[in-house]
DNA sequence: CCTATTTGGAAACAATCATTTCCTAATTGG
DNA sequence: CCAATTAGGAAATGATTGTTTCCAAATAGG
């Protein structure tokens, strides 16, 4: 028995794996995306994946673990987007307007058919399972926190209303996100869901 | 063979139905409002609506017509019910006021875990369920009709300003009643969620 | 009172669910 | 090159799924 502090990037014993895990992953959040935790069966997974059962069960624990992956994958990818974005922002306003267009974005045409993975675990798990409540609340936490850093900012440099409160807006525009994401599944028009952002902007006026 | 144009309250020939379905649907409401549609089994339904297998399957055709049947009875009820307060209002502006009030009330504490079904719905099944999505659709168009009309009453009763469009306001006033569905899956505070419908209020001025 | 009709309810149904088992293949370390 | 370890993959697992069947009970109309 020896203690092991051997670096990630070493391949461990045995027959290396043939799939990549986050491609794998990709397809999953899709599945679970469209379909659900509950409306979708390992043999779903399986088919999107292109993977057999055996091969799933020994990168996962079960269903479960795949989903929690499927969702912190599909955060870091969203996040790491936004926060591209976020970084192009030339003051607090430009940057209220840029994450209200980032998630308008996705909300409308085949993106917003599919559907938010966060919006659809808050909606299907939340109440039951911990774990996902956990990641769904962090998640929401981290968007108001943004929002409300923005509209400080904004305030600080002139471009939003300094009368204004920051975190109530902020939950405001945390809820309007939110929605956006519930109407997208009647998959409005991208003109329809911009109309939206444009009308949030104005509270900032 | 003859042609009967009986009145729908002449009971028919047979035993006599041993429970109101109206009672029944509203306890499967509860249900498929906390776990979803993939979430809720026969099982469950049976258990809440507390009816064996074969009481449930002469009064509904299968699964997915006592989920339609709950969805248009809870319709039905929050539909009467935002009625009945919107009758309250005194003008346009207290009439959008009542009713993004009226949604803060279902969105927070025990309710607002529970969930929206109309959300749960649209999330769940809008994609692959054409009945469900349609009911949807119908659903949050009333909404942005109604809050439509009264923004337009507001604005010819001098309480909301004259210079906002109608339509856009009204759909980004039913994003954020959406988005408070999702997050009061979170259970937030009534004080957090009332504070949304307050910055809301603020673009009719 | 008899027939037709409908419900209540337990038991049974095939299908699908998530998961495991078992064997072979591929790799690392010694 | 051998032992240990891990992955790939087909087949089997028991449990649960939604639904049906069958029979007794309760009603209406004739």
């Amino acid at each position: 028995m020896s203690i092991d502090i051997s670096p990630t990037s070493a391949r461990a014993a045995g027959r290396p794996r043939e799939f990549d895990i986050d491609e794998a992953l990709d397809k999953a959040i899709t599945v679970f995306s469209e379909q659900g935790y509950h409306g979708t069966s390992i043999s779903d997974l399986r088919e999107a994946m292109g993977l057999t059962a055996g091969s799933l069960y020994k990168a996962f624990k079960d269903k479960h673990a795949i989903f929690l992956a499927s969702f912190d994958r599909y955060k870091q990818v969203r996040n790491a987007l936004l926060d591209e974005e976020l970084a192009k922002a030339t003051d607090g306003r430009d940057g209220v307007r840029r994450m209200l267009a980032f998630y308008a974005e996705g909300a409308h045409g085949d993106g917003g058919r599919r559907g938010c993975l966060a919006v659809g675990t808050a909606v299907e798990l939340a109440i039951f399972d911990d774990e996902a409540a956990r990641r769904v609340e962090r998640s929401m936490d981290r968007f108001e926190t943004t929002f409300e850093a923005l509209i400080r900012r904004g305030q600080e440099d002139g471009t939003v209303n300094r009368s204004i409160e920051p975190n109530a807006t902020a939950r405001l525009l945390l809820s309007v996100v939110q929605g956006l994401r519930v109407l997208g599944k009647t998959s409005p028009s991208r003109a329809q869901t911009f109309s939206v952002v444009d009308v949030a902007m104005t509270l900032l006026d």
